[in-house]
DNA sequence: CCTTTTATTTCGAGGCTCGAAAAAAATAGT
DNA sequence: ACTATTTTTTTCGAGCCTCGAAATAAAAGG
């Protein structure tokens, strides 16, 4: 309840984030553009970009593309200096890490992927294998000029509030894996953790503004069913955790198994593993396979779409798990924007219709919502420019705005 | 998006409603005191006072109770002018009316209930009636000096997001009806009109900040199931209805049949009417009954308790409702402390086994967090105070603070 | 080469916070 | 009674920041 007071470079701050913010959003940009879109009077975004251009932050670009044979002193056209700053991007998934360098300006300076059994792995060797690639990448020179400045690491898993510690996850035995701390002694610059479903949205809000904004939600359908949320256009995290376990919400009671021990969960008749356990005619409390390949879920799917059977069935199930729990985001948030992601995308036609009548009848008080998803098929894509996006933000924001981010809206509470 | 921009004024308002926010929190402050708390320089603190004081906003106290027998110039104490403003506070519950007029320090002018019979009624009717009461409450003059400036409105049904229009309510036919408008057209001020529950949330907050900050929610067990979310300190709503409809959340898939007209609702497990139906051995089709006698419940409480039976076993599954719904909104959320309020809190030893045992095990994945369950048996107290405080919170922060309330936070989206 | 047009910078004016110093208002001591 | 001490509050100048108006810069047109 205290409160942050504000001071007279707080306003300094918050402009000149305005600034920086509209300048990555819309590339090229003249001061006087920024007057308009921002509101700033043209006086003050001078000084502030000024200051931004001595500093190294923004590029200025005097020779512009001759589409201008305007009359009058030419703009100059204003974008992020790639050379400013590098972040780094870390996405772990199921056997599979993937690490990249990103320039200030957005430009992906380098992109790896390694394959190696998660499950079996230590959180010291996968932060070894991490550790590697990314100093490997750094100190190969490409995209000169511009230090390490921030790494975006997102997981297939549960993590902390505070973006340290990865808690829990699907695709690995040991828990509590302090990522965040590790990475930030490794390469002495702040780390952001994150679940691999809240970089999604990240992703999806960046790429389409107009149709993500403020409450949306992004599902990923995929070895797992996690989601990543939008709440007032902040991403949504519990007080402790990640949260937003949509998929082990509780569908029925003690109903099915879950990977996560526990009975009845979404992702107990949605995951891919149990499409395949009630495609194959098993008990629903067998235990969950591990991991199911890709080419078997992509042959039951041809098999449901073909002929009305067993396969057909489990599809449907799973719809209708997933559509109850929309059921109950909503009767919590509201219908908002869904977007599906992943290998589940892909089956949509077949899970379609036991969605929207799990739904129907539940959107809102005030009648007619149509309720829109929208489906993805490559998370992977997405998830990495969810990261990058993250953690050029995070630069914007909170570091060439000014100063540390003692930040303009009050804090939240004691 | 275009996020607003920060003047120097700006600075002002936000430093203006910190200081506001602290006496209204800590009642006699000197200027001293301030400094302390709010961390503002002397000066800062001494201008804005000043400015205050001159406006009649704040009075001073000068001679201070004797207690002070300190050295050196006494501190004047500054509290809430009662006499600059008066905001009108209104619920709306299941046939019955509380109309209520608070000063600017807190004090309650002037109550008044009218018990009339709500269902049958339409908007027009109750607006009637609620404005015929307030008005007279504001002419009879008591507590002289300061105009109405803002009314607070509580509705036992689910609003909009914007606060104006309540979309429906178990307790009356008519729907859509804008209570909100219609006020601010009678009285000439803002109105807020928001459900009950969130009213509960903000007494809450406001008599034990400690327990109750960040994230918490209060979840009001009576005629029906409804609850208040604060997530990261503020009141969270839906995107278009006030949402949070935990009643309404699926508990079991084409189960029990609700108020609301659809079936397997955590209401139709731990309603009162709920709870009775499976007392008396009905169906769970059974047609809800309108309205459970307190007396009748009481009974059927007291029964429960003695021997083990149909009615324990009805409060038994009333618990377990709750405690899925609880467990739901854990894997959303996390869990947080939870404050039950109304008759439900007083059977509370009846259904805490079974929505423990439900809980059991989902909560979170960093380990043991125990969960704080707290009772509060009235919720009509609580209720007017969440409103009162709704209204004076909104004329701290967005009127007195200076001019209209451009805000310093950025602003949350396109 | 001068005029028109458009973009950007420069230059007070006015707000705000802050630290230091001054003023105010009480008690303690002689 | 009068001065010293202590604590609170106000006053004042410095340093930011934004803004509007005027000045300057840099092009195309005639």
């Amino acid at each position: 309840m205290a409160g942050a007071i504000a001071r007279s470079d707080d306003v300094r701050r918050q402009n000149r984030r305005l600034v920086l913010t509209a300048v990555r959003r819309r590339g090229a940009l003249s001061r006087t553009d920024l007057t308009g879109m921002t509101g700033l009077s043209a006086s003050t975004v001078s000084a502030i970009v000024a200051a931004l251009v001595s500093e190294g932050v923004l590029l200025e670009n005097r020779d512009s593309d001759g589409s201008t044979v305007r009359r009058g002193r030419p703009q100059v056209s204003l974008m992020p200096n790639p050379d400013i700053a590098k972040v780094g991007v870390v996405n772990l998934s199921l056997n599979s890490i993937t690490v990249a360098l990103v320039d200030y300006a957005g430009g992906t300076i380098a992109e790896q992927i390694a394959d190696l059994p998660t499950w079996p792995a230590t959180g010291r060797d996968l932060l070894a294998e991490i550790s590697a690639m990314l100093r490997q990448q750094v100190q190969s020179g490409a995209g000169s000029g511009g230090k390490l400045m921030h790494i975006s690491m997102s997981v297939q898993g549960v993590t902390d509030a505070a973006g340290e510690k990865m808690l829990w996850a699907p695709i690995i035995r040991e828990r509590n894996i302090g990522f965040g701390p590790a990475l930030t002694r490794a390469f002495g610059v702040p780390v952001a953790l994150a679940n691999d479903c809240t970089m999604l949205a990240e992703a999806l809000r960046w790429t389409d503004p107009d149709h993500y904004s403020g409450d949306f939600a992004a599902i990923l359908l995929s070895y797992g069913i996690g989601m990543g949320l939008y709440l007032k256009g902040k991403p949504f995290s519990g007080s402790h955790s990640s949260a937003a376990e949509f998929g082990h919400m509780a569908h029925i009671p003690y109903g099915a198994l879950c990977r996560c021990g526990r009975r009845g969960c979404i992702e107990a008749y949605a995951g891919d593993y149990a499409i395949w356990r009630n495609a194959m005619g098993m008990p629903d409390t067998a235990p969950p396979a591990f991991s199911i390949d890709a080419k078997v879920f992509t042959e039951l799917a041809e098999q449901a779409r073909e002929t009305a059977g067993i396969e057909r069935e489990a599809f449907h199930t799973a719809g209708r798990a997933i559509g109850f729990g929309l059921n109950n985001l909503f009767s919590l948030i509201d219908p908002v924007p869904i977007a599906l992601v992943g290998p589940g995308a892909r089956v949509f036609d077949l899970i379609e219709p036991e969605i929207r009548n799990a739904i129907s009848g539940s959107a809102g008080w005030d009648g007619a919502q149509e309720l829109a998803i929208r489906c993805y098929p490559e998370e992977h894509p997405l998830i990495l420019q969810g990261c990058a996006m993250t953690s050029l933000l995070h630069l914007d924001a909170d570091v060439f705005s000014g100063g540390e981010a003692r930040g303009f809206s009050q804090t939240s509470a004691a």
